[in-house]
DNA sequence: AAAGCGGGGTA
DNA sequence: TACCCAGCTTT
């Protein structure tokens, strides 16, 4: 498929390609295989630019596995807040501990070890490995699959089943084993900031003269996709009591949206209007702290959108100012919390929208004693 | 094999 | 808007 000559004339273009155009990144020739994990974890699904300061926020406050294994679960979800798909927070924290433990905290140095961790698939064992042990196993992400399929003009949709076999077949046999994480680095650095999703470099792309997109003026049609999104939207209303200084929230614990972070007694309808005292007057179990008589006030913020990959939340903030929060009556997972204390917990970004800079007049008061 | 999971940048 | 980003896990 691959002859050993465009071979060699890909690795060596690429390389020349690198030598002039340095791409610095903090993990970069990073010697700590916990490190180099930590930075793989951040970056999946996720922009270098974006993930950045989450990679120098985790490695100050986590310098090393030991220390991120023995931190409270809120407190790197908490860190975690605001990078999406939070899942990978919570297998860090479970990785973290089994490394610590099984391995008494020396990074496994097999390739197969290394994906066998949580949250640790293909590309990002194939990065560690080649990255932290020089193993000869190559790294197959956005940017290298579509580097290769545009290079071998290859229109197999790169997220089949068989399109991600072919792709990481290709992308073994391209590999330079001579510096297995070097030349990995190369070729994403490239499909990064050379060979870009819309308006590729093509005038001055080293590959070009072997280039069979480029030959057939298929660049803009490669790489391709099956995968379609459909997009629901969902009418989230946000009930925010307060009683003195308290309030109270939960944590989302279904298989939804947004698992593991915290929020505020939610009820979601399926039309964007409602009228707050039909909700208010519902019997449902969310409401089991409120009583109708202990309500002083009712304030609302919103709504307001966010847009997700899937789903668009369009989520109002009705803030319920009360006598009283009925403690002994709190559904599963709820707590009663003093308002200063909300920064200790992870929120998601439409929460943390609403507590910068929608709820000073609720709780203003108690933010200036 | 397909669905589900965030948030933000860019054209 | 639509697409994509140093993808992985679950169904």
């Amino acid at each position: 498929m691959v002859s050993k000559d465009i071979k060699s004339f890909f690795v060596q273009r690429l390389n020349d390609w690198a030598a002039a155009n340095k791409r610095p990144l903090p993990w970069k020739n990073e010697p700590d295989p916990y490190l180099i994990w930590l930075s793989e974890i951040i970056l999946q699904q996720t922009r270098v630019a974006q993930g950045m300061p989450y990679y120098e926020a985790f490695k100050a406050h986590f310098p090393n596995v030991q220390v991120l294994a023995a931190a409270p679960e809120d407190e790197i979800m908490r860190l975690w807040q605001g990078l999406g798909y939070y899942s990978r927070a919570r297998n860090l924290h479970q990785t973290a501990k089994t490394i610590a433990i099984q391995y008494q905290g020396k990074f496994p140095d097999t390739y197969e070890e290394i994906r066998a961790l949580k949250g640790v698939g293909p590309y990002t064992a194939a990065a560690i490995a080649s990255f932290a042990f020089g193993l000869p196993y190559a790294v197959v992400d956005g940017n290298v699959s579509r580097v290769l399929s545009r290079f071998l003009g290859i229109d197999t949709p790169i997220d089949s089943t068989i399109g991600k076999k072919l792709f990481q077949d290709l992308a073994d046999t391209l590999l330079d084993r001579n510096d297995p994480g070097k030349y990995n680095q190369q070729l994403m650095d490239f499909g990064a900031v050379h060979c870009t999703p819309q308006q590729p470099l093509c005038p001055q792309c080293p590959l070009q003269s072997e280039c069979i997109a480029f030959r057939q003026k298929k660049t803009a049609q490669l790489p391709v996709k099956n995968k379609k999104i459909t997009k629901t939207k969902r009418y989230f209303h946000y009930l925010v009591p307060k009683f003195d200084s308290q309030t109270l929230i939960r944590k989302r614990t279904q298989q939804d949206i947004w698992k593991h972070l915290y929020e505020f007694p939610l009820i979601e309808t399926e039309q964007a209007n409602l009228d707050i005292h039909d909700l208010l007057a519902q019997n449902h179990t969310t409401l089991d702290w409120w009583k109708p008589e202990q309500l002083i006030e009712i304030r609302q913020t919103g709504p307001h959108k966010q847009q997700l990959t899937h789903q668009t939340i369009i989520a109002t903030f009705w803030e319920l100012e009360l006598q009283q929060i009925e403690q002994n009556q709190l559904p599963d997972q709820f707590v009663c919390i003093n308002w200063k204390n909300l920064d200790k917990f992870a929120f998601p970004r439409i929460i943390d929208w609403y507590l910068k800079d929608n709820s000073l007049n609720l709780f203003s008061q108690v933010q200036q004693n």
